[in-house]
DNA sequence: AATATAGGGTGTATTAATTACCCTATATAA
DNA sequence: TTATATAGGGTAATTAATACACCCTATATT
């Protein structure tokens, strides 16, 4: 219902989670405010969309490319935030995003240098001082992620492209913040067969080199489509169930 | 990031999918547009946001309580859409919600005399006709429905408070537009323990009388709150599988 | 009272997925 | 050559998912 605008400007915000993986950690990008209020707690990247001509996942982008230099970045929405209260001086409408980035060895260049004096890369477990709901805000995406990453590609976002298997299960232990059992792991995401052999191994690593995979985009596309066709199987509660336990 | 805010002031859109069970159908409650642009089209039921005081979701709650009568309906936030070209007035952010109705025979008699000339329940099978890009917001919130129900119990939204086996797999059946099996689907809906078994049966039925269940909510939040300590065993990519072909 | 109708209600065998559990092979560095 | 650090692989037990068909019972009709 979408008649009589009377003023169809509108003036609201930005807010985005973004994800990295870097030393066996998983690690989110924030800024340390400078101003009151709040000022010295941490804040998600943002910015105010005022331009009406911008649209919101143009908005989002632009922020990960003011931070960081990267474009193409996966990247989701992920709620709006409204409520009246959020912000002392009167409503902000936010929209949340995720953002999943891989992090080259040099990750510090990655962020750009004006802004290097407020932003860091933090680990996830544990962050405190929040400005505005942020700490919520942050939770629950988190959440969101960590139930996403049991039927979805995601995180493959987050790492080089090439791999081992054990990077891979360090990732997701990472990520859903338990043991995997290796033999079990291996099983079922070669199962899948989503994953392209390279045929290649490590080098200058001082053990024995493990094997380099690559996540197959393509196929999975193609996998994922068919699946569509003839919708999904469904038991009608239940999570879905697996990989349990190392 | 939400700081200099020069004008805190926003105006936005709620637009709201209204599913109900009726007469073994999955229904949606659309409005038919009276004016141009799209005059004599559906359109999803909304409103504008103009109270800077209102939060999204009063204002989500308001529209289906003007049209409806209802309140303290299931309702979630979907998405927020925010194409500069929606609207050809300029930018609309609409924020999409949707929400699941307990129709009652005298289901009629919910839709809000004012508004019943241009509101009707349709059959979500085969909808056309949408103005706006409501027809992409609509199918993808089916979408949503269609998976959520398999691991969230958000069908029983739709069901009378006493519902017999028969009615749930049906509703099932509707929701996901596939046969299931009887069998099959008794054993692992009462495997969950989540319904309660009333030791009632319907009357007033011209067959033999089945046995009268109720969802038990206390039992499923703390069934999925003890869940959520220790996290949620994971298949990484895998989708939840089950309850296939009758 | 016999019969037709409409849906209620159940069990078992097969297959697939998940879990638990440990040892050997290989590369490098000392 | 030896110590060490990681790669890499298989099997059995359990649990969950699937496929499949018949009898039961309340009511309405004759």
């Amino acid at each position: 219902m979408e008649t009589n605008l009377s003023r169809p400007e509108s003036v609201f915000a930005i807010d985005c989670v973004i994800l990295g993986f870097d030393e066996g950690e998983l690690k989110t990008l924030l800024v340390k405010r400078s101003e009151e209020p709040f000022k010295g707690y941490w804040t998600l990247p943002g910015c105010l969309v005022v331009d009406r001509y911008e649209s919101i996942d143009d908005a989002a982008a632009h922020v990960l490319y003011s931070l960081t230099g990267l474009e193409g970045i996966y990247m989701e929405q992920f709620y709006t935030y409204a409520d009246v209260d959020r912000h002392a001086d009167g409503r902000v409408v936010s929209v949340a995003y995720y953002a999943m980035v891989r992090l080259g060895s040099a990750r510090e260049s990655q962020l750009i240098a004006s802004y290097t004096r407020n932003a860091a890369w933090v680990s996830v477990l544990g962050i405190s001082g929040f400005a505005f709901d942020h700490t919520m805000l942050f939770e629950k995406v988190l959440k969101k992620v960590r139930r996403k990453v049991l039927y979805h590609p995601i995180a493959f976002e987050l790492l080089p492209e090439k791999f081992t298997l054990t990077q891979l299960q360090n990732l997701y232990e990472v990520i859903l913040n338990k043991k995997l059992d290796k033999r079990n792991f291996r099983k079922k995401v070669l199962h899948y067969q989503i994953l392209k052999d390279l045929n290649e191994k490590q080098k200058d690593v001082s053990y024995r080199a493990a094997k380099l995979f690559k996540f197959d985009r393509e196929k999975y596309t193609m996998m994922f489509e068919s699946e569509n066709l003839s919708y999904q199987p469904s038991p009608p509660i239940r999570q879905a169930q697996g990989m349990e336990k190392g």
